[in-house]
DNA sequence: TTATTTGTATTATAATTAGTAATACAATAA
DNA sequence: TTATTGTATTACTAATTATAATACAAATAA
């Protein structure tokens, strides 16, 4: 696992660990299961603080990528195995502005309507 | 229009001048092609600054919820005519979600899937 | 037990962003 | 022209964010 940081860049760090990570995990590079570094490794080979790393790994924790806690260290979440899944937060996100459509009137065939078209018409993000 | 503002709420001004014209609107008090009062006659009416009002507008405007310009002034976009409007914010916000978990590798039937079940057991937010 | 290793909570600090405002400007209409 | 519209520029303060130093709690290994 090696990461490489900007530390010029106006992402911050924290961001650069966790996109990185999950580019790792997308790439094929990261299995599900596999042991990641721990906070104080990642912090000492890149020259950062312990908290920086936790910080990206936290993230990814709420976000479902990973699991950590005390005993085990941080892995990467077991159920990325296949494609198709979703994240936590993603579907969190998803889930609130669903309720805003449907708290403005919006019918569940409207809704599903308006979703299957924004998927075919959607390239790229970011 | 009578607007009431908290200044100790935390808040923002220009937030609850925005929210309480959605509501407005939602509620019927505001109709859709109705003439909003000038950024002046409101900022001095509440006391406040002419910019902060004009930071609503500004955002009721991205939002697709008023139309703006130097001639008119504001109105009420007509277009919020029937229930079922979706607003061009939420449209984007919805759209990005979507992008994500299409480049996910999520399936076209598995999205509308999760949204058809989000939606039903979506209540309320915020 | 004790020592070590794990992630995390607390706190601090510098830098950035957000909210509000004073003022000036550009475009339109009368 | 003059008055009215929304907006751009700029500034100032308060809040938030990114990072870090340090201390702590839970678990394991010795």
């Amino acid at each position: 696992m090696l990461l490489k940081l900007d530390f010029s860049s106006d992402v911050p760090i924290y961001l650069q660990i966790r996109n990185q990570i999950v580019m790792g995990i997308a790439e094929g590079k990261l299995s599900p299961g596999e042991k990641l570094p721990t906070v104080r490794a990642l912090a000492v080979e890149s020259g950062i603080n312990v908290m920086t790393v936790n910080k990206a790994y936290a993230l990814l924790k709420q976000e479902g990528y990973i699991l950590a806690d005390r005993r085990s260290g941080a892995i990467i979440n077991p159920d990325i195995a296949k494609p198709g899944f979703i994240s936590d937060k993603t579907k969190n996100d998803l889930k609130l502005v669903i309720s805003e459509i449907k708290l403005a009137g919006v019918s569940r065939e409207e809704l599903l309507n308006l979703c299957g078209q924004l998927y075919d018409e959607t390239g790229e993000t970011r």
